[in-house]
RNA sequence: GCACGAGUGGCAGAGUAGCUAUGCAACGGACUGCAGAUCCGUGGACCCGGGUGCAAAUCCCGGCUCGUGCUCCA
């Protein structure tokens, strides 16, 4: 496969393959106990354009991605609200798949949640305790570090010593049963009358991190291909995985390749709720759209932290913008149309191509795009209908298919046929304006031309003058 | 403190040894009565100091600055 991806484990692109009959994928989702924001849909956005590229190379591919649905957030939430926590976390995946429905992403083949789990959960830990890597403390069971030290910082390089150093006093919280602050919980007994399962070692739940370890064995087995999730949960989340699988199964390595997705900072500071600078997906789709969103958060390769900020909101949409008029100037989507007679597009195709197999880098592929829209308001402006189509299937495909910030060919003619309707309520009207403006033209009356075409563009109309009249066009909405 | 990553034109942001990134902005031009839109073109950059090379933004060493992580996190 040609694609080469940057490993976290190994720090650097590695070439990505696959042993099955399909290159498996695991994603860490959310937990959701509120609203879902940017960095969420960053985090599913590239995995998203993973999939899509992997696809659109022919590679078959199995993605699944979870749902945290029992944490402490949760509970909290649902105690404050007097409701059921399940109530809570309904509540949120429902928000979250109709917010990434509208961010072209996707669905994964399977979205597992922590509270169908249980079985697997309970089966991994009774294991892993058999084989002596985990011990019953007094508030939980826990996994014993000290069981294979080795792995210890395989994804963040940090050793045994370097994390009691720096660690100051939060360490003093995440359990009192445990044999050394470092050991993680893996199942934790009920405290009051919050969600708990039976298991072999007395009523409870799951720690955080078991829930993935079990649910890759359930949908893929012992090891995955590419595991994965925001970079802020190498450490503890994906470490304490490779100890769990590797340790149950006596595997190793749990996952050939770690990729983690960058964080989004908000003008220049880290999102967070209290700093105020919090955008929820809606809020964001509220203020740019959802394309326009989509487009942003692959403005920079995924690896990268995105500074949102109005620059980049307002570049994204002009670009986006610039795209979508090409389209509907063109008359829309047309299928199927090949450009392999055109030899820019082979070079623009050439450099989508290679920038996507370097570590799926969008920014060369929005650049290539660019290149493309460009081409095509020539070949539009020179009424070139080969080359027109022929970009419009380039871009179907590349902008389209692959980095999904094309809306669907129904949404198209939506646009379309409301332009077409918005044309024909004015055209009369517009058409009669313009002859008194020809008129007041030529007559060289200036005040009045201008006059007039200020009440044409009021009407939400835009007007061209060339060597053959006036023509005009219902401007972007 | 330790770990990981980053410092590129006015701005966003690719590139990782020799060949135009791209977009916005600026400037010049075509078109226009003017403007807008569109198209064509121009200039301008590689944090600092050393080193290796015919050649370094790119590799190596040192420094400075910034971001993130270090058991809530996408």
């Amino acid at each position: 496969m040609a694609l080469r991806l940057y490993d976290t484990g190994s720090r650097s692109k590695r070439r990505v393959e696959y042993q099955g009959d399909a290159l498996t994928i695991y994603a860490c989702g959310i937990t959701p106990y509120s609203d879902s924001h940017i960095g969420h849909a960053r985090q599913a956005i590239a995995f998203d354009i993973l999939v899509r590229w992997l696809r659109s190379q022919n590679v078959p591919v199995k993605y699944v991605t979870n749902f945290t649905d029992v944490s402490d957030t949760i509970i909290e939430a649902a105690e404050k609200e007097g409701v059921d926590y399940t109530v809570i976390s309904n509540r949120y995946i429902t928000g979250y798949r109709k917010s990434m429905k509208r961010l072209n992403v996707l669905d994964a083949d399977a979205y597992p949640r922590v509270t169908e789990s249980i079985d697997g959960i309970i089966s991994m830990i009774t294991t892993l305790v058999e084989k002596g890597h985990a011990y019953q403390g007094d508030d939980g069971v826990y996994f014993e570090i000290e069981t294979a030290p080795e792995k210890y910082g395989y994804l963040t390089g940090q050793t045994l010593e370097m994390v009691k150093s720096g660690a100051g006093g939060r360490v003093d919280d995440t359990g009192i049963g445990k044999r050394d602050h470092r050991d993680f919980a893996l199942w934790k007994f009920e405290k009051s009358d919050g969600p708990s399962w039976e298991s072999p070692w007395g009523r409870g739940r799951p720690g955080w991190h078991i829930e993935c370890s079990a649910m890759v064995y359930e949908h893929f087995g012992e090891r995955v291909d590419i595991h994965g999730g925001g970079s802020d949960l190498m450490f503890p989340h994906h470490e304490a995985e490779i100890f769990q699988s590797e340790c149950c199964f006596g595997i190793a390595p749990f996952a050939s390749h770690w990729m983690h997705n960058g964080m989004i900072n908000v003008d220049g500071e880290k999102m967070s709720k209290s700093l105020g600078n919090f955008w929820t997906i809606t809020d964001a789709i509220d203020a740019v759209g959802e394309i326009v969103l989509r487009y942003s958060l692959i403005n920079a390769p995924y690896r990268q932290p995105i500074d949102f900020n109005e620059v980049l909101l307002k570049d994204a949409e002009l670009n986006y913008r610039k795209l979508l008029n090409c389209i509907l100037n063109a008359g829309g989507m047309t299928d199927g149309t090949s450009w392999e007679k055109y030899e820019k597009l082979l070079i623009s195709e050439e450099a989508f191509v290679s920038g996507m197999n370097d570590d799926l880098n969008t920014r060369v592929a929005i650049a290539e795009t660019q290149v493309v829209v460009k081409l095509m308001g020539q070949s539009l402006r020179e009424q070139n209908r080969g080359l027109t189509d022929a970009c419009i299937g380039w871009l179907a495909k590349y902008a389209g298919e692959v980095l999904g910030i094309i809306p669907s060919e129904k949404e198209i003619s939506l646009m379309m046929d409301d332009r077409a309707k918005k044309r024909s309520n004015i055209e009369k009207e517009v058409d009669d304006l313009i002859e008194q403006r020809r008129v007041a033209r030529s007559e060289k009356n200036w005040t009045e031309a201008d006059r007039i075409r200020d009440v044409i563009e009021k009407m939400g109309v835009s007007l061209q003058d060339d060597d053959n009249g006036t023509h005009w066009q219902i401007t972007g909405d």
